[in-house]
DNA sequence: GAATCTATGTTTAGGCG
DNA sequence: GCGCCTAAACATAGATT
């Protein structure tokens, strides 16, 4: 048989997972590398696999490529709160600099995001946002983050609306399990299966944070 | 001039050095978000470009993971993690672990979002720095509502896209009870009787599972 | 710069030893 | 597990718009 198209998902079958694991831990190594040496990045990589095996891989070394990106989180934090640390300490020159570098990264990150992410984060951002700062910003601002808002809750209804959805489903998929045994496909585990090793995780509980796109 | 081969050196060319970070760096993440759906691994990665800018990913919480990687690393004897988050009840087959799969997707963009974006701190610090600057910063709020905008716009596409695809499986169900119910099953399991931990955190140590350079 | 195109190089699914 | 093989799928260098 020659190679399938696969989708991204879980791969049901142990071992094809593992394999797979195997061989596309070290492709993504691999790239993370070429990454690095090719474009003059620093670049840390950690995988975690469902057994608990550690792997990883750093340009440099990956405590201080940790450690600057915990700063840099820190840095953002402590902007993002109502802190008026910055005030004393930056002349308005460097402010302006710092500006202008943030308009460059988000006209960055607006077309990095163009393909499939965003959203969550930025809602949730944004909602902060607006606790945090009490109408202390112009109205025209006001405006446009109200308007924001009310995409997002939108957007929020949408989300609920699939869930919903997506639970009515789940209720007949039971329904039809229950009502009839056969089951026919590619693979059907044995639930004793799963209680393997102790060193082993099993791994069809794990519905972790997945993206597939 | 059709595509070469390239040699694995820094790029000497600033502009293409610049592109092909763009694209590899879209390309590792993708990488390593496929490799954390279809193998059920935990994926850490931060890039830094060479001008500093900061890029990550992490397929569920990435201090957790960095938390994690540095307990792994330096105590290799200390066992029992203490939380892996359980996961919710799965026991309806193949369809349902796709639909919870669509959920997932749908609620979990955040964690791309802030992979690959550099996330709605960025918002709080233009927040945080147009309160403090006196003027001038419209093109800054100009920028940033532009992309709020964007993004909201995407955002509404893919949920319709997922609408689409829980309409689907909205017919596969239908089918499936036409068929008179029975299942395409790939893989099913019950969590209740998988009982796991990880204990082998210093195995990994041992085999030289590394891959620093 | 960003988006798209496309020929080509690279990765990898599925097998097998 | 590892390594090798093959061909399909995928990523992307280089060019163009």
């Amino acid at each position: 048989m020659v190679r399938q198209k696969i989708q991204i998902k879980k791969i049901d079958n142990l071992t094809a997972r593992q394999v797979t694991f195997s061989k596309r831990r070290r492709g993504v190594c691999k790239k993370a590398q070429e990454l690095s040496t090719l474009c003059d990045a620093e670049v840390a990589l950690i995988v975690f696999s469902a057994t608990g095996k550690l792997f990883h891989y750093s340009s440099s070394s990956m405590m201080q490529l940790i450690e600057r990106h915990r700063r840099q989180s820190e840095i953002s934090d402590k902007l993002g709160q109502p802190s008026l640390q910055i005030q004393e300490n930056n002349s308005c020159g460097m402010l302006s600099k710092m500006l202008e570098d943030k308009t460059r990264e988000l006209r960055n990150c607006s077309r990095q995001l163009s393909g499939e992410d965003l959203q969550g984060l930025d809602m949730d951002e944004l909602m902060k946002l607006e606790k945090m700062v009490p109408g202390g910003l112009n109205s025209v601002v006001e405006t446009r983050n109200a308007k924001f808002l009310k995409e997002i809750s939108l957007l929020k209804k949408k989300e609920s609306k699939l869930l919903e959805e997506n639970a009515m489903l789940k209720q007949q998929a039971d329904f039809m399990q229950k009502s009839e045994g056969t089951v026919y496909g590619i693979h059907q585990s044995n639930p004793s299966e799963c209680i393997r090793n102790s060193h082993d995780y099993d791994t069809s509980l794990r519905l972790g944070l997945r993206f597939s796109n």
